[in-house]
RNA sequence: GUGGCCAUAGCUCAAUUGGUUAGAGCGCUGGUUUGUGGCACCAGAGGUUGAGGGUUCAAUUCCCUUUGGCCACCCCA
């Protein structure tokens, strides 16, 4: 009778997450969080499923056929989204009279695309996105770049490196140079210069694009620019001259990295990539996206930019943006193969063992005061040996175990005894709140509640 | 969606040219006589060899299909 059980599985690019991958997980949103609110963007959220036809043609030909989209039983068009920015144009342009303009706004959930999984890609994964939507001053343009280098920093992933672009000066090149109407594809052939190198680019470009001679190399020279930021911007300047949209975008880029520069920001932080450009349809100026030093591989983990037309097909109202997006499943994935992670599996960071089945409520009030000092504390539920316990507590991770037997509860004193050292002390079963507390406050601030 | 590589216990891997009851380490559960984890020792649970079909006297091993993972294309967080 047992042979029909169901196989239990997840969908190939969907995952389940053991407490040791949720833990650091939520810290990670948690930082976004913090980093977000210090900005002062607000949180929102919409919902998973948006009509079709709001979430159709936003990105690109490639996101619409990876949409997971259905019926559902009212014969609707119904599609999952497959970013945060699109439902914002929605949201935006449905709302714009409540919140008024600007708005900032961060927003943290589950996007899905139906793509081919690998590493630090899944079909199911969570974006943390941030965006400002109704200005086009350039300030927001820098602040954005600024949100991205101090999350990196906070999250603590070790060396990276932002790297920024701007689609005026690429859409003034390409218009200088005959290619306006090939624009979309040749960006997305410049977009893969540092995988397949200069060669492949060129063949691409006359196969797909149908550029000339020429043309072609006036993009690679472009798209070649190395050097420092100031260098690669007298070069851009050179290659958009009398093209008054590249002139803009350049002289937009001139004050985002001569910003970055006065504020300190050291430059290899901040790198302008002329080869970057974003296979989304909807940028129109500023660009970003962020590589971690350590893995480049696994792509950006932080990309976004400035789209001033995204709103334009839900209103008349005019609602230009930028904004960006932390691939939080991707950056964790790297985190995990760079050995960051702790292992850690509770948040717990004291346990009370479970001595004497006649001391349950010394114990229950004990765990409630230290709770109260904004400890996280489990209680062990059955009177157990105290060896399995020990090893419950220390498999798990935690810090400290408080013992508190017959003899000690008639005492008022408690024993704690730190795991990692092996250092055990008595104390007064009153002051062992206060006394953990200030304890625990110089070690491991993750699971302090 | 296309092509390539892979698939044995929770994890990392064994199993002589296809040969009989598929093994080890780590992990997990418990024990080493009852107030203390990490070390050591002992025991146990856990696999219809991812699934389904085929070839064969015989398949973990060969073939097909399928599912999943990784890689490339594509695209992106």
């Amino acid at each position: 009778m047992s042979k029909n059980l169901i196989q239990p599985r997840t969908l190939k690019g969907f995952r389940d997450f053991l407490p040791e991958m949720m833990l650091p997980r939520e810290q990670l949103i948690d930082t976004c969080k913090q980093v977000y609110r210090s900005f002062g963007f607000a949180p929102i959220e919409t919902p998973t499923l948006e009509y079709f036809e709001i979430l159709a043609g936003k990105g690109s030909e490639e996101t619409d056929r990876q949409m997971y989209h259905f019926q559902d039983s009212g014969e609707r068009h119904v599609g999952m989204r497959f970013d945060l920015t699109v439902p914002l144009a929605r949201f935006v342009s449905q709302h714009s009279q409540a919140l008024g303009m600007p708005f900032k706004r961060y927003h943290i959930a589950t996007v899905w695309r139906g793509e081919s999984p690998q590493a630090g890609r899944f079909r199911e994964f969570m974006q943390c996105d941030f965006d400002t939507i109704g200005t086009t001053s350039l300030t927001a343009d820098i602040e954005t770049g600024l949100v991205i280098v101090e999350l990196l920093i906070a999250i603590g992933v070790g060396g990276f490196q932002v790297r920024i672009n701007n689609r005026k000066v690429l859409n003034g090149l390409l218009d200088k140079s005959g290619l306006a109407e090939h624009a979309t594809s040749v960006l997305r052939v410049i977009d893969k210069l540092p995988k397949i190198g200069p060669a492949r680019v060129s063949e691409e470009l006359k196969s797909t694009c149908t550029a000339n001679d020429q043309q072609i190399a006036s993009i690679l020279e472009f798209a070649n620019i190395t050097g420092t930021n100031q260098e690669i911007l007298i070069t851009l300047d050179r290659l958009v001259a009398g093209n008054e949209l590249g002139e803009l975008g350049c002289s937009e880029l001139r004050t985002l990295v001569e910003t970055y520069d006065s504020l300190g920001l050291p430059s290899e932080q901040i790198q302008i990539d002329p080869s970057i450009a974003r296979g989304l349809d909807y940028y129109t100026g500023t660009i970003f996206e962020s590589f971690l030093t350590a893995i480049p591989k696994i792509g950006s983990v932080c990309s976004g930019g400035r789209y001033d037309n995204l709103a334009d097909l839900f209103t008349k109202e005019k609602l230009p943006g930028i904004g960006a997006s932390l691939g939080l499943d991707r950056l964790l994935a790297a985190m995990e193969q760079l050995g960051q992670l702790p292992k850690t599996k509770t948040p717990a960071a004291v346990m009370i063992a479970n001595f004497d089945a006649n001391s349950q409520t010394v114990y229950l009030e004990l765990a409630r005061k230290l709770r109260q000092k904004r400890i996280n504390v489990e209680l062990y539920p059955e009177p157990k040996k105290l060896g399995i316990q020990f090893k419950h507590a220390d498999r798990r991770g935690m810090e400290a175990v408080i013992v508190a037997g017959p003899d000690d509860v008639a005492k008022r004193v408690v024993q704690v005894k730190w795991l990692a050292s092996g250092e055990q002390s008595e104390v007064s079963l009153d002051a062992s709140a206060s006394l953990l507390a200030s304890e625990l406050s110089s070690k491991l601030q993750i699971r302090l509640g």
